[in-house]
DNA sequence: TCTGTATTTGCAAGAGACTAGCATTTAGGG
DNA sequence: CCCTAAATGCTAGTCTCTTGCAAATACAGA
């Protein structure tokens, strides 16, 4: 607990009950979860909708968490291992195009390769999203 | 404009003034477009906003569209060559998370490299999506 | 420990993207 | 040229997220 009001006061933000709820919520599940789930696992607390909104903004503008939009238009958010700062998570992610489930591809890279001689690269990659069918949802042959 | 006509008529769809000006529209650029730009391009002929919903969605039902949800809670329509019917696009996108623009990586494959034996895959990827600093984006060194 | 002030919170209203219901209009097969 | 199913326009509603502002609170300093 004092380690997470450490952490907090670090970032440079006052360590109040609402952000080390939130910051608790989001350790306690190996995947990034939306607003609407950290607000009903806090439901109990009583905090307000907007406070939480807040409260994920924050710690993720002040470099603790990252800030993930999947394009389910539901943002969700990860806790970052120790001084990240630059707000992007630190891993490919999958999300299912069918069931909507998020995966961490901890263990995958991706690597970006050019089709042929000279095409011109985007840019700097901070992020990866895979869409795709899941192992659960992909049917062997035509089922659905 | 017969050819569009034939191409929603080959969709099993009817061929009416929207459809057709939303399916000309979207060739007209070779990045997706959203909602919103095709309704504002689109302006002129006083097309209702939920007609135009309506259309992207059916059309890309139809197979004729892919549709794109790149994160920012803005849906992006492509026009899919010939008869692409899984209404995924065919090529990664790009998205600068400074600017925001789009771009289409038609030239670069993406290729998912687990970093250690055994490690679980995700699934099947129909369609990658990456983050990052575009070319106009990216600062040197600590400008901003 | 107490106080003052800047930071947070709660509440309520609002913005933006998208959806749904339903009466009216229209495409296109017969 | 009709007739009917499909598409449109209009209105209202949903969902996610944001904003303004007064009241409450963390915490640096006395």
């Amino acid at each position: 607990m004092p380690e997470v009001k450490a952490l907090i006061r670090g970032a440079g933000l006052r360590s109040t009950a609402a952000r080390i709820a939130v910051i608790q919520q989001l350790a306690s599940t190996p995947v990034p979860q939306s607003h609407s789930e950290v607000a009903e696992a806090l439901d109990d607390f009583g905090f307000d909708q907007s406070t939480i909104y807040r409260c994920l903004t924050e710690l993720s503008d002040a470099g603790l968490l990252a800030r993930l939009e999947l394009g389910d238009s539901v943002r969700r958010f990860e806790l970052l291992q120790s001084g990240q700062s630059t707000g992007f998570s630190e891993h490919p992610h999958f999300m299912c195009v069918d069931c909507g489930a998020i995966s961490c591809l901890d263990d995958f890279t991706v690597r970006l390769s050019p089709k042929k001689r000279g095409a011109e690269t985007p840019g700097e990659v901070v992020e990866v999203l895979l869409k795709g069918h899941c192992s659960k949802c992909a049917v062997p042959a035509a089922a659905n």
